[in-house]
DNA sequence: TGTAATTTTGTAATGATTTCAAATATGAGA
DNA sequence: TCTCATATTTGAAATCATTACAAAATTACA
């Protein structure tokens, strides 16, 4: 099920964080695309219903949302940050060639204890190539 | 035991790249310096002894190391990469506040499985505050 | 409505990484 | 050992995602 806008309201105001317009629909979208955009896909995506948008405020924004755990950021490898909105636990794997991000539920994560440190948050990162990349590769070797 | 040169050299020399003394050198140090060094740390700490060494030789060569496997890439959020050298699997414990990173062991990797996928590496990276970083917001919220 | 505080915006700056072509080093064969 | 083709290194310039910043807009609250 869907969250409503209100929801999403609430959750923000849960954080402590003022929902203004641009922070509910960034909220929205990642929240309703859960294809990890980068922040200029969520940028563009928006656009067209807010035109004022600035690209400086889906920065401020995610990092809001990062920081209160609202959204996690994953890092490709490929100099850029994708963004995940999926509250449920779950494991990515990158590929290496296409750079694609694909889920994967997770049945136990790893113990991660260090000595006096508070662990907020444990990724689970599995990096490779995927189907289609493995036939692309396939083709080159053949021809 | 640390490994000499001419294991170094045989490494390569398996996964088919010629040992130029650039290559062996960045291999030795990263190799014999657990502390998941940037790519800055590594040029700096290698000009003395060959001062003519450029930087993209350094990102060349880790790539090259990378994509073998002979050393790995960690993405700590802050907008730049390390490097870590040590074969054994282990995870990492990235501090959010000062960016170091800890090795732990991990007993048991979650199972990754993606349809087609060939799955070369799997990364677990636990993120949170280092007991060090917890006693300085401590002081904060004190004064 | 007025005012202070918060948020957004757009431009400019930053800086790690990449690109690229020239210079250098290397290896194989003669 | 010499030559030549190939691989590697170098350094400067370009790239481009992200950040910094100050002005404009919005909001909360009296």
């Amino acid at each position: 099920m869907k969250a409503t806008r209100e929801d999403l309201v609430k959750e923000l105001g849960g954080c402590g964080i003022r929902p203004s317009v641009q922070r509910v629909a960034i909220m929205e979208y990642i929240r309703g695309h859960l294809t990890h955009p980068t922040v200029d896909e969520i940028y563009e995506a928006l656009r067209e219903a807010y035109p004022t948008l600035s690209r400086t405020t889906v920065y401020n924004t995610l990092k809001l949302l990062v920081d209160n755990r609202m959204a996690s950021q994953i890092e490709t490898g490929n100099g850029y940050w994708r963004f995940d909105g999926n509250p449920e636990p779950h494991g990515h794997f990158v590929c290496n060639r296409c750079g694609q991000i694909i889920d994967f539920p997770i049945s136990s994560y790893p113990t991660c204890a260090i000595d006096g440190a508070e662990i907020q948050q444990v990724d689970v990162c599995a990096r490779g190539l995927c189907r289609n990349c493995i036939e692309i590769q396939k083709q080159k070797i053949i021809n």
